[in-house]
DNA sequence: TGACGATGTCACGAGCTTGTAACATTTGCT
DNA sequence: AGCAAATGTTACAAGCTCGTGACATCGTCA
C-alpha cells in the first residue's frame, strides 16, 4: 500500500491506536486533533485517504467532509468515516456527503486494515499494492517490478503506471482523455498523442516476452488490455 | 457511458463537484450558469442529458425544461432536476413539466451516478455501457467488442455505432433519416443512401456468422434488427 | 558540470474509414 | 412482360488514425 492517511480523531488514545496500527500496516499516518488542524494538514500536503471521526469539537466531521468535497484539489480524496453509535442517521447523512465507507467503533485493526484496503481499491484499484498477475504478465507495486513469462521487463515510471492502470481496468477500452487522467493526473495538459508514444514504448518493452499484444489498440477509440 | 451531459447549476463549487464526478464516471460535462447560457449551449451541440437546477437565477429551470420540451430539436433530451428542498410541491411541477427524474440536495456521488443511469436506460439505452444479447449476437461497449455465434465479428467504428443502435431499438423500423440522426449525430449532413452502404458493410462483416439476417430491410420506410 | 534517463512533441507514412457515385439487382405495380 | 422506384453492391478518392522514429527539454546524480 504505502499510502499518506490523515487520521482526525480528537480521542488522543484512539488515534494513537489508529496510528500506530497503519503504521504496522505499511501505511504513513498524518495526525489532526480537530477539523481546523486537518483542514490546515491538507492545504500542504494531499493524503490518499481521509480517517476522520464524526464527532469532533469545533467543525464537525460533517462539515469538514464537505468542505474536502466543495474543493476541487481535495473533492477526490476517499473518506472512512468512524462513528461511536451505530446511528442510522449518522451513517446515511455521512454518506450523502460522500463518505466513501464507516466504520462503528469500537473497531479492530483487521477491520480497520480491510476497509482501508476496500476503499483504496474501489476509489483507485492501482493505489493499492495488490499484486496484478494477468496472462503471463506479474505486475508487483510493492517491488516495482515487472515480469513477463518469468522474464523480467525494464519499465520507465510512466510505463508503469500506465500498465499498472491498464491491468486494473482490463476488458475495457480507454480514451486518450481517460488515460491522461488516471495515469497522468487530472488537471495536467498533455497532448493526447502523448498517451500514444507511451503505449508504444509499453509495448516494446513487452516484445521480447511477446506480451505485447495484451495491449490492444481499438481503432477511433482508445487502447484496451486483453487476454483475448 | 460516455454522454455528454449539460450542468446547468449557479452554484460553483457544486457545479464544479458534479463536474468533476461526471467526467470520473466517463461522461463529457459541459457547464452552465444559467438557462440563457444552457440555451446557447443547446444551440451549438445537443447534450445528451440535462442536469438541471431547479432555482437559477434568471431564467428558472422550469422555464429552461419548458423550452427544451418545446422545440422538437430538444424535445427528447432527458432531464433530471436538482432540488435543494424535498418540497414535494417542486418535484410534482417539475415531472409535470417533463423531467425525468429528480433529485433532492445533497446527494452523493453514488446517487447522482445511479440515476443518469437509470434514466439513460430509459430514454438512451445506447448510451450506456450495458451489454446487449440478442439473437446469438453478443455487443460490448466496455470492451468495444462483438461476438457472433461466439466468433468475434471486426466492425468500423461507424457500424459499431449502428450495430449498438439497433440493438438498443429492435423490432422497430428507423427511417435512413433517424438512422442519421442518433448514429450519425445531429448536425451532420450525410447522403441518406450512405446508410445503406453501412447497413451492407454491417451485414457482410455479420455474414460469416450467418446473423446478417438480423439486420433486416423495411421496403420504402428503412431498416429494422429483429429476431425474427 | 556533464552524462543520462525520462518525458513530451512533432513529422511522416502506412493503412484503415468513410462518404459518394456509379452500376446492378430486386420489388411492386400496371 | 415492362417500367420505375428502391435497394444492394462495388470501387475509389479524400481524410483521418495510429505507429514509429527523431529530437529537444528537463531533472537527477555522480
Amino acid at each position: 500500500m504505502a499510502a499518506t492517511i490523515l487520521v482526525v480523531e480528537d480521542e488522543p488514545a484512539i488515534q494513537e491506536l489508529i496510528a500506530y496500527n497503519l503504521k504496522q500496516a505499511g501505511h504513513q499516518p498524518l495526525r489532526a486533533d480537530n477539523a481546523e488542524q486537518a483542514l490546515h494538514l491538507v492545504a500542504n500536503a494531499l493524503p490518499d485517504l481521509v480517517l476522520l471521526d464524526w464527532m469532533l469539537p469545533g467543525l464537525s466531521g460533517i462539515e469538514f467532509a464537505r468542505r474536502l468535497r466543495a474543493d476541487k484539489r481535495t473533492r477526490a480524496i476517499p473518506i472512512i468515516m468512524l462513528t461511536a453509535r451505530s446511528d442510522e442517521q449518522d451513517k446515511l447523512q455521512g454518506l450523502e456527503t460522500g463518505a466513501d465507507d464507516y466504520i462503528t467503533k469500537p473497531f479492530s485493526p483487521r477491520e480497520l486494515n480491510a476497509r482501508i484496503k476496500a476503499v483504496l481499491r474501489r476509489r483507485a484499484p492501482e493505489m493499492t499494492d495488490d499484486m496484478v498477475q494477468l496472462g503471463g504478465l506479474k505486475l508487483d507495486p510493492a517491488s516495482h517490478r515487472v515480469t513477463g513469462n518469468g522474464e523480467p521487463v525494464e519499465l520507465g515510471p510512466t510505463e508503469f503506471r500506465l500498465l499498472h492502470f491498464l491491468m486494473t481496468h482490463t476488458e475495457r477500452v480507454h480514451s486518450r482523455t481517460q488515460l491522461l487522467d488516471q495515469v497522468w493526473g487530472d488537471h495536467v495538459f498533455v497532448e493526447e498523442r502523448t498517451v500514444d508514444v507511451h503505449i508504444r514504448r509499453l509495448r516494446k518493452a513487452l516484445e521480447p516476452t511477446r506480451l505485447d499484444s495484451l495491449v490492444q489498440t481499438v481503432r477511433g477509440t482508445g487502447y484496451r488490455f486483453s487476454t483475448n
